[in-house]
DNA sequence: AATAAAAACCCCCTTTTGGGGGTAAGCTAG
DNA sequence: CTAGCTTACCCCCAAAAGGGGGTTTTTATT
């Protein structure tokens, strides 16, 4: 059985090292490089020529979620695994949009972070436990946006008008004001503010 | 030379662990007690009698805040020193005009914990390097509330109008629209968009 | 080919907010 | 004791948001 190439990036360094021997212990995969930020990460991602990539969400230069997508494009053989503190489920659906292939949150057993790594190099989708019960259970909080209505909630947040958004856009000021009343459906809030408040506590921007 | 009797009140086991260690070994103080949330250290705390109380902002069942005052009220003569993770401007200066009697940051240096010890057992106040350095540097965004002031804000953070604010705590709705125009000014915020993004933000609410 | 969803657009009318001006009592720390 | 801050109050008017009702086109997905 050939051996999986992992490489990791994520900026806690005492995390990288335990997931290093954690790999290299299991007998199934090889870690081929170690990465603390997007920049270094893109230096190196050619020559490591990975199977897997270990991808931390919030890393100090780049939005996990951009990375993902930026390597899905360059690499699209490279398969992600999405590992991470964040139990939103806006995240977590941005990050699967985005092509990543499976998602740990970083108290998962150490078990399910080699499962994840079998099961993705193997073509499957991998949700840790936690993550998983999340993605199935039907709440109210469980709230999905549309790339557009994500962008729009953002220009809404930064405090910009109907009309200057219009102008930002090039929409008519009429089609920004039915995204916002759709906004305001979608997550029940009463007004703008109540709209921003649930943005930033559910990470929808 | 008399022991600083010290009590321990935070939801972080591993952290309690190293303190409660670093605390026996240092010869200046002993911990007589240890919590890990409100509850638990309301029950205990008439007991263990000590001198200090190290509390975490970020307690599980009550905000360390409002615990910081309750503390304060009871039992005045015991002095607390706040141990977080948070280094927002507002924090510090809201945990101080609750009682506290310093500040200091987890990442902080083992020393400057036993020097806060000493230092507030002597009765001085003790912030820790970066946060008296936060403190010191006067920025914008080193932004400071009055109680009725956060009120309001959170207020309309939670969508209500400024008439509905005004029935609630029996203001007149022109008084609400002057503490409003005054949140704008105060924050620099263009509307109340970006006034519910400040506030949280900044950890004004 | 049909259905559904997203994206874009439009009008009427009311409520709420924001910008500009103010006033004044009460407390509090130099 | 007085300068400064907080708290509380008031008016006018313009701009923006929100509630209700719609339409059309494009783009996926079945």
């Amino acid at each position: 059985m050939k051996m999986i190439n992992v490489a990791i990036v994520d900026d806690h360094k005492i995390l990288t090292e335990g997931l290093q021997s954690l790999i290299q212990d299991s007998g199934i995969a090889q870690v081929v490089g170690v990465a603390h930020s997007a920049t270094e990460c893109r230096l190196s991602l050619g020559f490591w020529k990975p199977d897997i990539l270990l991808l931390d969400v919030g890393l100090p230069d780049t939005s996990g979620l951009d990375f993902c997508k930026e390597i899905k494009e360059q690499f699209p053989k490279i398969k992600v695994l999405a590992l991470t503190t964040h139990n939103e489920y806006a995240i977590v659906r941005q990050m699967l949009d985005n092509g990543a292939s499976g998602y740990l949150i970083k108290n998962a057993m150490a078990d399910e972070v080699l499962m994840g790594i079998e099961v993705v190099a193997a073509g499957g989708t991998f949700l840790c436990h936690e993550i998983d019960l999340l993605m199935k259970r039907p709440s109210e909080k469980n709230i999905w946006l549309s790339p557009r209505e994500r962008e729009l909630l953002r220009l809404i947040s930064e405090g910009l008008t109907n009309t200057e958004i219009a102008d930002q856009i090039f929409l008519s000021p009429e089609t920004i004001r039915g995204y916002r009343k759709n906004l305001l459906l979608k997550l029940g809030a009463k007004n703008t503010a109540v709209l921003v408040k649930m943005a930033i506590e559910q990470k929808l921007i």
